[in-house]
DNA sequence: AAACTAGGTTACTAAAAGAGAGTAACACAC
DNA sequence: GTGTGTTACTCTCTTTTAGTAACCTAGTTT
């Protein structure tokens, strides 16, 4: 059996694709609301402040595409679309959420750093 | 002592610039490029394939500024620029190699989604 | 003296994201 | 039975961002 070697380096390497949208604005901060558990579109728009409708959509079909979240229409009138994440999607939230815990647990570093470097870099003197 | 809570669900909060680029295309093959040892410029350009110059150039900035990445100019004739992860940079190494492990280890699933997805979404009978 | 080198910067263009109005489909109030 | 409200989009338009390619520096080789 020959295994695929996987190269994200690589350019055209389908796994540059996929680490492209793990690795986006909005799916890391979707894919965080949902471990929450199933949410429909309209919650989802409230967490996740700031996403316009139009990339909320997108991103949740790219999501669904790649089997990660799993999308369910009721029949009902005002319409009501939930979202949930599957198996997969529930194994990537876990390097999804280390990522967010980086994030707030270094953000006192990093803001330091940022203030030294524009302190260094914009003198304007 | 007030420790502010970092919420990156809130688009204000500075915590979501910095989940922006450390979820961001460019800077998870530059920072998983780096954690092989200092990298000059144009080998980042090599390993990195599809960056622009441009690109490059700007993530590496945006790294530094965050304290994650260190420049170091020798001056030589022709000019020769290193970087390399700070300690802040190796801690973030982590959560982001586990991204990519993961899209490495679950790329025949997400194929096998993205065919069936693609195959009852687009059937064109 | 023309060409090459490494690490950029600049100007221009193409693609993507954001903003905001419009749509469907029916339930309910009036 | 006309009007209003609801949800999950979709369309159009404007602004941002990314990509492409040419240019720059300045000493070194041909």
């Amino acid at each position: 059996m020959n295994e695929p070697v996987w190269d994200p380096y690589d350019r055209n390497c389908p796994s540059r694709q996929v680490l492209d949208r793990v690795g986006d604005r909005w799916s890391v901060l979707v894919v965080g609301a949902l471990t929450q558990g199933p949410r429909r579109f309209s919650e989802l728009a409230k967490t996740v402040d700031g996403v316009s409708q139009k990339m909320l959509t997108q991103t949740l079909r790219g999501l669904e595409r790649d089997g990660l979240v799993a999308r369910t229409i009721f029949a009902q009138i005002p319409p009501r679309v939930e979202y949930e994440l599957t198996a997969s999607g529930r194994s990537l939230s876990e390097p999804m959420l280390a990522l967010e815990e980086w994030t707030k647990a270094n953000m006192p570093r990093i803001v330091t750093a940022r203030e030294a470097y524009d302190g260094a870099h914009a003198p304007k003197a």
